[in-house]
Order: structure tokens, then C-alpha cells, then sequence
DNA sequence: CGGGATCCAGTCGGATACTG
DNA sequence: CAGTATCCGACTGGATCCCG
């Protein structure tokens, strides 16, 4: 059923995952799934941002598909964002990343800590 | 609403995340999910990686328990780089990304084009 | 309110050179 | 062979100002 490598990683599957796997695009589409919201709205729905990283975020997830923006007035203008059909489907894999980051993270803590302790003895190599 | 959320996305999952799912991490841990290799070998496995970089992947994976660093022989000095089982827990995760991505390409590259195509209408930007 | 433009510091990643 | 060290250009991300 799962072939060792059912398809090869080409660099069009490595940019697009790249695109919307990144360190903001998570959290807004986590932020967008619950409901839509305009922008500055979702800039306190995700507080390390700046304007500028959402802005950037939003465009790239708006190219490839996974939210929609949508023109609600025109006077002072307000835009709301939600996510399209093509982006709810990232919402099991988002889950599963989740899952499995939750399941390893004791395991990946000792495995950190049993490196920091065995390679540097001179110490002082955190980040 | 949806118990279906575990847990929210806590700094430290985006930073193992992070960690684990960046550009060259995905194609390493892909190589050497098919076989123990050594550095070199690893090095032409993945054809744009440079050392430097190929390095830092497997530093950053191997202090992530995803990887495991065995030194072989002391003379011309061999070391074999292996998936940990931790790290093969990783296997399904890419599986589903991979897959993810395959599906949805075809969608993404129209939504691209499409985005590319309704905003700059009044300039060609082809270069 | 939403977002474009700009300046600027910090970081990343590539190329090169050198070592055990 | 398997790295480490270094220089450096490119990109990133933050802060600020301003416009519709």
C-alpha cells in the first residue's frame, strides 16, 4: 500500500510546502480555520506578527489558493480573509503535524538534551 | 468547537516543526529514510545542498533525535548517518505531505495563475 | 482600517580554503 | 573523507511613514 517512496520530492511539492508550511502561514490558517477575519483582526489573533510578515503571508496564501480575500466596503474599507475550500484541506494535515510534533516533543526534548550534554564539553553551544 | 485541536500551536511545536520540515531536511530525511548513507554520499543524494547547509541539517536533525551520527572507522574517517526510529515516526508525516501536495498542485497552479493574471492588468510584467 | 514603500539590521546560505 | 572557519551577497523581518 505505502511504497518507501511512492513519489520523488520534486522542487515544485518543496515549494509549495514550503509556501504554506512556513513559520507565519500555520499559524494564520490555524487562526483562519477557526473564522474569517479582517486584517487587523487577525493580526492580534496571531500577536508576533507585524503588518508586514502578515501582509506577505496573506498574499502567498492568497496565490496559492488556500484563503480568499474578500472586499466587504469601500468606505473605510474593511477586507476579510477565510479560508477557501483548496486551503481547508491543509486543516488535517496542519492536525496531523500537530499530533505528531505533540507525540515526539518529551522524546526530541531528551534526545536535545542528551546532545547538548554529550557533544560540547566546553559547553556554552546553546541557541 | 472541534475537540478535533489537541492542543494549540504552541511555540515550541512550530520550532520543532521548523526544525525538522525546512528545505533540506525533508529531502535528507527522504534519502536517508531509503538507506544508511555517509556524508559525501549523502551530499550527491541531494544534489543542490551545499555542505555547509548539509551540515547544519544534520546537526540540527540529529540533535532532534531524528537522525544518528555513526563513526565507522577512525583512519580515513567514515561516518554513517541513519534515521533514528524516532525519526522514521517522521516517514508517515512526509508520506502525507508529499501526497497532500500532489493533490492540490494542480489547484494551486491555477490559483496562481489566476492570481497572477487579475491583479497587474495594467503591466505586463513579463520580464 | 488596510496596506504599500522604504530604510535598515540581522540572518541565511553559498563559495572557498584549510584541517585531522 | 568529514568536517570547521571565514568572507560575503542575498534575502528576511522589523520599524516607520504615508496614502486611499
Amino acid at each position: 500500500m505505502h511504497e518507501t517512496t511512492p513519489a520523488a520530492l520534486t522542487p515544485a511539492h518543496r515549494e509549495l510546502l514550503d509556501q504554506v508550511l512556513d513559520k507565519w502561514s500555520l499559524q494564520v490558517l490555524e487562526s483562519l480555520c477557526e473564522r474569517p477575519q479582517r486584517f487587523n483582526e487577525l493580526r492580534r489573533s496571531v500577536p508576533a506578527v507585524t503588518q508586514k510578515s502578515l501582509t506577505a503571508t496573506l498574499r502567498r496564501l492568497e496565490r496559492n489558493g488556500m484563503v480568499e480575500r474578500n472586499l466587504l466596503s469601500s468606505r473605510p474599507v474593511a477586507v476579510e480573509y477565510r479560508v477557501s475550500a483548496l486551503g481547508s484541506t491543509l486543516q488535517d494535515l496542519v492536525d496531523a503535524l500537530l499530533a505528531w510534533s505533540t507525540s515526539v516533543l518529551p522524546d526530541v526534548e531528551t534526545a536535545r538534551a542528551a546532545f547538548d550534554g554529550t557533544g560540547p564539553d566546553t559547553a556554552s553551544l546553546s541557541r
